[in-house]
DNA sequence: ACTGGCACTCGCTACAGTCGAGTGCCAGTA
DNA sequence: TACTGGCACTCGACTGTAGCGAGTGCCAGT
């Protein structure tokens, strides 16, 4: 494993130029486009122990280099430098998230802000239910066997469910339940609301009974078991950007798992260290996405993460800049969410 | 413009075959595939006149004919008979389509649905404001200067925002306020609010008049200009389907126009007459989208008309079978909606 | 440990030739 | 007049060959 600094800063060399040209790169490009100090021949061995070691790759006998997943990955751990974003980057960030008027604007604004800016498809998660509180729920009539129940939470989101009741209510019914399911829930962690939503229907007085046991089914329903996550997505039309190279000449793979709410969860979703990941191509855990890497970043009020948002694009991406501007549109849109 | 009935019957067979096989027709495979029981030479007589009255074209002098979209035209208008569901897809409707909670689960479901059955991409815009009534309205306090107006629509929809009180307001006077929303909107179509929210303003008590002025502008912003139509989108790994054969090669300005709300509701959120339109290559009025159709109609519970859903392919599709899905769907939905 | 030189590999492009599906036209026939 | 069979022609698709050139691996020399 004797990769010196030298041969270090080949790979980081030929990652890159690839990125940049998309094409192999040779040896003679390499020591004409970076000052590395030594000729071509040099490098020619230093690329042989790079292939061996599997860092880089030769698309056939008589062309340049490409990186492959594990060069990748070890120019994201230990290569790449850090680069700052523009000043009009930061601008536009700026300027594109103020003015939301609703958790709904905030997050599309958001992915249309991260697809632009990386040019790559991006997806923004809702705040999660999970991490969510209850501010207040809502009951409202629709008809005497039909509520409209509504609970608001601390993070913006809104979430609304009908309800079928075994029988009619009366109005005054209809307060009572919304004092009494207020009471006990409001303030509480979703995550915590199964026990309350059981004392409720055991502490609900008997002519209420019959209809608290439906809502609080609903309520379980709609509260943890479905984890109503949703997810926001936007830039799709970027994945035909350099042409049919990338993704190996075929969208189809990507653009199902796309439509796979599941999946995207899963990609940005799991952030349980408030740190940026990156997952290069093979290291997916989906086939369909082998030809893809994805950066993702959790995102939050303060220090607190209520979600994740990230961008997945070909793994000849230019990661250093994609890593800092998903960074910092989460700390906006974490910035933003604090306000309210 | 002489085009009898054979010359058609020979127009029918060039799309038929076309959309099945995908590759230019040429006449000794017509008269072989159809009965048509004349010789490959008349039929291409007949070929030649289609041609030069713009209904069909040659790629390359040496191939077979091609519809132009006027020839998709005349064949959607005149030539094709319309195919009966199978007793499948029914079936698969009405699975899929039961056990509904929500609208937005419906909305999720139905879309998903059409993109399976058609195997294109599928389009649902939720049922429009401006055709729904508000049926309720609520307040929810936030903080002393903050509350959350939710507002429940007839058709299901359920709209939320922000506002932002110019001073603390307390409890009671929400509480009034709710009141007096309610007694004057509620019931009524979102379409002629305006000159009630105007009323709304000058009839409020004194104390009640700044919180109710800055209210009264988040209503109609929200609810009026914004025109807060809400679309869903499934199946664009469709699109890929065919190899790159359809849209030219170039996927990229079909994807862009996916992304602009604004574009997907033009397609199909215009449905005055309660028919199917359909929209094919040239026809469209955007740029990006001329290498494709649109298959679409209006949805709504029993004859009122709420919403629009329809369907984005290739200009080569099953326009029959398409047509007869996207109108059976409409229809299913609109029963589905009736119901709630 | 690095370098210059050199033979070698192999994808890319251009070009020529063949094949065959499909056409347009025309003279012949019912 | 309407259809048909026959025929010459077109032109894209495919195949094979040849030359080019970027890039490599190896080796002897410093």
């Amino acid at each position: 494993m004797g990769l010196d600094d030298r041969k270090l800063a080949v790979l980081r060399a030929i990652v890159e130029d690839y990125v940049s040209t998309q094409e192999p790169v040779g040896s003679k490009a390499l020591v004409e486009r970076h000052q590395l100090g030594v000729s071509p021949a040099t490098v020619r061995n230093d690329m042989a122990v790079l292939e061996e070691e599997g860092y880089i790759r030769q698309p056939h006998t008589s062309a340049g280099r490409v990186p492959t997943d594990r060069g990748y990955r070890l120019f994201v751990d230990r290569l790449s430098r850090v680069k700052p974003l523009s000043p009009a980057e930061r601008r536009a960030i700026e300027r594109f998230l103020v003015g939301a008027v609703d958790l709904d604007d905030v997050v599309h604004r958001t992915v249309r802000l991260l697809a632009q800016l990386t040019r790559q498809v991006a997806v923004v998660q809702y705040p999660s239910l999970a991490r969510s509180s209850v501010r207040h729920l809502e009951l409202v009539p629709i008809s005497t066997t039909r509520l409209m129940l509504v609970m608001i939470a601390d993070t913006g989101r809104v979430e609304q469910r009908l309800v079928e009741l075994p029988g009619p209510v009366p109005p005054d019914d209809v307060t009572d339940l919304r004092r009494l399911v207020n009471e006990k829930l409001a303030g509480a962690r979703l995550s915590d609301t199964p026990p309350l939503v059981q004392a409720l229907v055991e502490e609900a007085p008997p002519e209420l009974r019959p209809a608290m046991t439906t809502l609080s089914t609903v309520l379980l329903e709609t509260l943890v078991e479905r984890h109503e996550e949703r997810i926001a997505l936007a830039g799709t039309a970027n994945l035909t950007r350099g042409g049919l190279l990338d993704f190996q000449g075929s969208l189809r793979p990507i653009l199902e798992a796309l439509e796979e709410e599941v999946v995207l969860l899963k990609l940005i979703g799991e952030t349980e260290p408030s740190t940026t990941r990156v997952l290069i191509g093979d290291e997916n855990e989906f086939d369909n996405l082998r030809a893809a890497s994805v950066v993702s970043t959790g995102y939050g009020p303060g220090a607190t993460i209520v979600g994740g948002l990230g961008v997945l694009g070909p793994t000849r991406m230019d990661y250093p800049g994609t890593i800092a501007t998903v960074r910092a549109v989460a700390r906006y849109v974490g910035e933003l969410l604090a306000q309210n």
